[in-house]
DNA sequence: GTGAAAGCGCTAACAG
DNA sequence: CTGTTAGCGCTTTCAC
């Protein structure tokens, strides 16, 4: 273990000048300089990060906090996040819960003992009545619209459903299902709300039967089709929320001869690659932005506005 | 900041005490144990990571290195270490490099630096020999086989490629392509060794227009698909070592009433979920495991034996 | 320009 | 069982 004490004794100096050396601080004499830079190559010297973490109180890593790694939203977004970071010369910590409260609530933790200096919460599971014990002066951005934090980076899915809803019912759909995620956090709530609205201002009633939850993956897309096919009264348009699950319902859909968008429109969110693949007719949602933002909110001292990011509606033949 | 001193204050015992009753060792008197619990929830005291790192000389976390987040297979990796770093404790730091040399060093520096216990190599684009001064007495696992390094997990690449051209050829295919994503690193040199092999084997050339490589993605395999039209001789059979990319190639194909498997057949790698979508036949890889064992290797004191992993063959109809 | 010294907060060997 | 003390290795204020 070579540390700057020995770099300050075979330089002849003090350890302060080799910390001021190490760090590129001024007012050093070129000389001194040269000598310990010496000593550092001689004796194959190396900074000991946790020591600089615990005397600056602070680590330059950044935890992101997450459900799952292997869906493309969270890698897109970890991506967004990674990148903006790299350029500030952040680091980047994954605390992937799998939606479970308690290992969500570690990343907290962790914040706390400052082993991170803040946090971007892509997604929770926990309440934020539990949460809120773990936020004062810490620095949290939350990836959605969550009433009573500071900083928050977000969609307007309430609208960006209605807009759905307004694309279909021109084209002749007034029986509409969705397929979202989940029922709880507030990009799912605003989802539902956005749907409920939308049907009802169009003098329809909510039929609960239309709304499939839990869909996440292609496999979802594929049983919810299973699942449309058996119903008596069926929607003629689908909203889905992810263009996995979209992806999966056309895909099956087509084994099983099921003409989209005569049959069965689809509608779905983000615009990956996968959709395009499909011909699906898709909102365009910038989640690496949207990652690219929740860190640049994290860096601001204070926080200022919301930032709230635009979709916008990629049409193809899914509709 | 509420530290263990204070705490070993106002409970009127010892640092060390504080230490034992924190770090739930024995030889602790209840009584004195109660009142430093006690002391601890009245100053709402909290542990300091950086200094039970720093004094410990351990982090608990472990770095990953890959160059890109929002792929499946590097999803899939992930979710692979994690589940297995959660189990025993550890937390992840992701080191996206792009596959840039400076930012894929960096990583090994922060080793260095004692920032993280260990690495996990997912994919690299430094050469060993650049790499070799970072590895002595550090705990690196590679995702390849990498001649020279002890922990490693791989793949047989080199098997899988030629049990793929020994599917295809009874099929009646004796011109087949190739799609790679690189043609560097191991894991890629393996493929197209097997490749050539293979092609040689049944008393064919190797024909370099026929090997597409930069395929990543769906669009990539758009483009393939798209070149491969233009051929004046045309491969029968494509393996393609994704399956997004070959995802790519059968969509465009459709667009383009291209029949597969009649008029071109697509063998592809991985069995993610899209394969099943595309009803693409595909070698199922066991990218999860992959991670899993990469882990449990960091965690092996003295390096045991590589650990290969195994494929076999999903069949659908794309070939 | 430079050095001494006081932290940063925790762990663990040692002595009792 | 418990306390003292010497680290772990770097940063930074203050005085010269």
């Amino acid at each position: 273990m070579t540390n700057i004490r020995k770099i300050a004794h075979k330089a002849g100096v003090s350890v302060s000048t080799v910390s001021r050396v190490l760090n590129d601080h001024p007012y050093v004499k070129e000389e001194k300089r040269q000598k310990v830079l010496q000593a550092v190559k001689e004796l194959n010297y190396i900074k000991n990060a946790n020591a600089v973490h615990l005397s600056k109180g602070k680590t330059y890593c950044i935890g992101v906090v997450l459900p799952f790694l292997n869906l493309p939203y969270f890698g897109e977004i970890l991506q967004g996040i990674a990148g903006e970071a790299l350029k500030h010369g952040y680091h980047l910590k994954v605390f992937q819960t799998d939606y479970e409260k308690e290992a969500e609530l570690d990343a907290f933790h962790r914040l706390q003992m400052k082993e991170v200096d803040g946090l971007i919460i892509a997604s929770r599971t926990n309440s934020l009545e539990t949460l809120s014990p773990f936020l004062h002066g810490q620095n949290v951005v939350f990836c959605e619209n969550l009433h009573g934090t500071e900083k928050k980076v977000f969609i307007n899915h309430y609208e960006a459903i209605r807009a759905g809803i307004d694309h279909l019912q021109p084209r002749g759909h007034k029986e509409i299902g969705l397929c979202i995620h989940r029922t709880f956090g507030t990009n799912s709530e605003e989802r539902i709300r956005g749907f409920s609205d939308g049907i009802e201002a169009s003098g329809q009633q909510v039929r609960k039967e239309w709304i499939f939850t839990e869909c996440i993956d292609l496999k979802d897309g594929r049983e919810v089709l299973l699942h449309w096919q058996e119903l008596k009264q069926k929607p003629t348009a689908l909203i889905v929320t992810s263009d996995q699950v979209a992806a999966g319902i056309v895909s099956e859909a087509r084994r099983k001869g099921i003409v989209i968008p005569d049959d069965l429109a689809i509608l779905s969110f983000d615009n990956h690659p996968i959709a395009e693949a499909f011909d699906i007719t898709s909102f365009e949602v910038p989640i690496r932005k949207l990652g690219e933002e929740a860190f640049n909110l994290f860096l601001e001292d204070n926080a200022s506005a919301p930032v709230i990011l635009e979709t916008h509606l990629i049409e193809r033949t899914s509709v």
